[in-house]
DNA sequence: GATGAATGAGGATTCATTCAT
DNA sequence: CATGAATGAATCCTCATTCAT
């Protein structure tokens, strides 16, 4: 499916015209449908809309998507694809602490998934998973499965290299997964996630849920015979 | 413990001014609505599944709401309405540890929200936000806010008992509301957040989700002069 | 399926207006509705154009029939069934010579069908046979096959009785079955079967090819030793 | 026999006034086209399955044909034209019974007409002349008309030579046109016309009608003073 | 109040037709 | 000439909403 190599294509690049649309097409049209899927959903999006936003007519967006649904399973298959595939690599090579591991992780993920566009698959199949199982389950094998792996596999490598304590993964792993989750709905569903009178700053926010997970809230118990590390009440 | 009378508050408890006889039927007709509207979304939602669900004819959903956009502003303001308000209160008289604090209210909420219909809402709001932007203003005002007030006090009391390190609360808060707000998607979107083959056990998340939010993933740093707690590598 | 009831419903009966309505909306659609897919065709057939055609609205033939197909399939279904049931028995008890019974079937059948509404599923069906196999299989099932049946049955009377010569009824059906086809399709056809010019008189029609039908168009051979019937060439 | 080469006339021979490079193309988009409106109806077909089934593209189609009626106009035209004009003059030579000429006349008929695809432009326009009233009279004029004349011309030669009884053409030419039009539709009606599990064979059913047509179905009354012909009933 | 038949605006989808290449 | 991408009017069908009973 040629598809994928299209979707790159922003369309800040205007080039001949008519040369280049046919071959631009299922792109414009998966972006423009990506975008209206996770603002307003898929059953309130108007396929008609999705082609307006993409500059083609109505017609034009059946030409390449059989019907609405099968568009929406192509922006979910081509969003996501691939993606974990050089990321799990990327993370055999890694030396240094688990901890920075972990940091590295979710600002990666937050420069390449948070802060793109394919954040909004994520929280589209959360408002759509019900209606379409199939592809909730595609998501399920492609994004959530593989990114919990990753996960494990790090905190795993934390707990034999003596730098985490023991956990039970198949918990703990929310513990990343959650933070990152709610920074995409506070993304894409606004008010209803954050006050509207404090701006969220992401990697503010990833450093500061980072530190809270490593370190936790509470002040560790004093070691014996010292004096415990915590404030006097004030 | 008073607070589950707020929580527990059905709709036709919360309109008890009017006649309660008529105001029976509004209530099952919310409480479809909220159920189909948290599964399907509110656009793929037919009234006539939401009267046929409530075991009336559609013309008689039109008799008590103006219009579907109605029904879900009145599904959400019923929903939530009153909830907080008094459990501010009930967070004054608490004595112990904050810790415990925040033990006590992350079970409480589960009880009382999280494991009930209600708990829908929330995914609804993300779902529906930017469609319905008044009403994400109103549930922000009536359930962000509160909600996270509440969280704010208790840390900061942590703070002030010298039992918690000192925070930023603007970020801190989402520590304790984003595993909630997973959790609550956990439940409604299923495949998207949770692996199928992993049930979730939500007390058990709770628990293990608070006690990293405590300790942190981390082994403290060794006292001087202290062997570390952390066990040697493997 | 009670539809059939009110089949016989010519919209000349008008009775209250309202409280009739619902009664007899499905015998009114499939009324225009016949009449249009015998005009137009399927395909041509708006299905607006149908309900306005039986005073309605769109929306008001789905609450009906759940699609245009299945609305085609009710026209055939109420307009054939039950015709052959008592037809056959009609014939059981018929006294005289078969010729007499042929022309009483003829005459009959146009009374009955050809000169009816009835006899335009007969063109529809021509006409829409490779687009609806399954309607096709079922006409020829519900119409053909027993049709054919009755028209065996008296040829075979006519030769057992030794009023007919013997002859192969696969094929001497049809010698009875084409003229009245021919008919039916002379009304809905028109000037593609008959000259505009010669207004085609169906009793005379049908006498006339009963008459031939029984007598040849030949003089018969003469009996040896008599002058012959045929009159001398001019 | 002269009557084949106007009869097996294709489209491109016909108009043989223009380049005959250009114009095999309309001929291979006349032949599919005719294939499919007689299959499928003028409305339930598509142009880009004419385009597709002639082996060109859904734009040539245009190059060629203002728009779809204009290619059903065409179809008719092209295949019908001058059919009849010479049919007639090889009729003047015949020698012999009518009896064999009308023999002659329906198994040419077969042969060069009804087991062509031809044939289906017959079924054609039962099923569109509603829709299509100036094709259908261009038919008639061209096909019905002719086609008439030339019958009735064998029966009167049939009279006029005391081989036949007096009768009323009006009339007796529909009794060589309903079963030759039967014969048609049997073919493209299949199972509304005939039944499933009996084949039916072409010559045998010319000749078989041709038999009954001439002589009837009944034994001839005995002559005076003779035994009558008929068998005895068993 | 309650019903459910009726409505018709709205949205998905098709397809004849156009036209730049 | 030929193509096939693009168009948008036309059509099927849905569903929120009305209203007579």
């Amino acid at each position: 499916m040629p598809i994928s190599k299209f979707l790159c294509a922003t369309s800040s690049a205007f080039i001949a015209k008519r040369t280049r649309r046919k071959e631009a097409r299922p792109g414009e049209l998966l972006d423009a449908a990506l975008d209206l899927f996770v603002e307003k959903g898929f059953a309130a999006t108007r396929v008609e809309e999705v082609a307006a936003r993409a500059g083609v007519s109505k017609g034009t967006l059946f030409l390449y998507f059989e019907n609405k649904e099968e568009l929406l399973k192509a922006v979910v298959r081509e969003t996501i694809s691939g993606r974990f595939k050089d990321w799990n690599e990327d993370f055999e090579a890694f030396e240094g602490s688990t901890a920075d591991m972990l940091s590295y992780c979710m600002n990666s993920w937050w420069e390449h998934v948070g802060a793109t566009r394919a954040s909004g698959i994520n929280k589209l199949m959360m408002c759509e998973a019900k209606n379409f199982p199939e592809i909730a389950a595609f998501y399920q094998q492609e994004v959530v499965r593989p990114g919990q792996a990753l996960i494990r596999r790090i905190l795993q490598r934390g707990m034999d290299r003596g730098e985490f304590r023991p956990m039970d993964l198949d918990y703990a792993v929310y513990s990343v997964i959650a933070p990152m989750t709610f920074l995409i709905l506070a993304q894409h569903a606004g008010s209803v996630c954050v006050l509207d009178d404090v701006r969220l700053n992401p990697q503010k926010y990833i450093a500061l849920q980072l530190n809270t997970l490593l370190h936790g809230l509470s002040y560790p118990p004093a070691a014996p015979g010292q004096a415990p590390l915590k404030a006097p009440p004030a």
